[in-house]
DNA sequence: ATTTTATTTAACTTTTCAGTTAAATATATA
DNA sequence: TATATATTTAACTGAAAAGTTAAATAAAAT
């Protein structure tokens, strides 16, 4: 999962509000599809761009699929901006 | 400077390497567009999306226009990432 | 003043992307 | 087994984005 796919999934406001949604709990697709004005459709493809980012894992249970939020991914853009500022590796500061 | 502009304007790898080659010393458009297979005008218009989402700031040079990194956007950036994690303002770990 | 060099802007084309509706798939239930 | 529910996939549409070339702007040099 490249830095790209990531930057490119957090480019859009309708995924990163789905991130937003799921940081306290995993939610089924309808459950997130519910907050949006969008088709179930549509936010299934969101959905399928964060999966294929890896910022989400999903689980079926019966006939729902319950999404996670996977923020571990997100190190890589943190580290991305270190090595644009120039810092190697610092931790502190 | 939304955040918003500032993840759309970093999703473009073109618009990254942009940012890296700029880390070191400033350079001027033609030096930056030498960079790349793509026209002059192409690399241009990169710029100016830079320059909107503030991550560049330009200085005309006589001829020239030199361009010059603003990475302080990047901080926006890691509010929202520690946010989606859950941390409230942590300075440590 | 004219020409050359650096860069941007305009007009246009092509590709990518977010949305739509309808059909397909998967599971649970009557 | 048939039907209802949850979700995805397919086919398509419209808008945004990234590229092109050509014209416009700005400063420097002849």
């Amino acid at each position: 999962m490249s830095l790209q796919q990531t930057l490119r999934a957090l480019s859009d406001p309708v995924r990163r509000e789905i991130l937003m949604l799921l940081k306290e709990k995993c939610l089924s697709a309808g459950e997130i599809a519910a907050h949006f004005p969008i088709s179930g459709a549509a936010v299934s493809k969101h959905l399928s761009t964060l999966k294929e980012a890896d910022l989400v894992r999903d689980t079926r249970e019966g006939k729902f699929i319950y999404y996670e939020l996977n923020a571990s991914v997100l190190e890589e853009i943190l580290l991305w901006m270190h090595d644009l500022k120039g810092d190697s590796h610092e931790k502190m500061e």
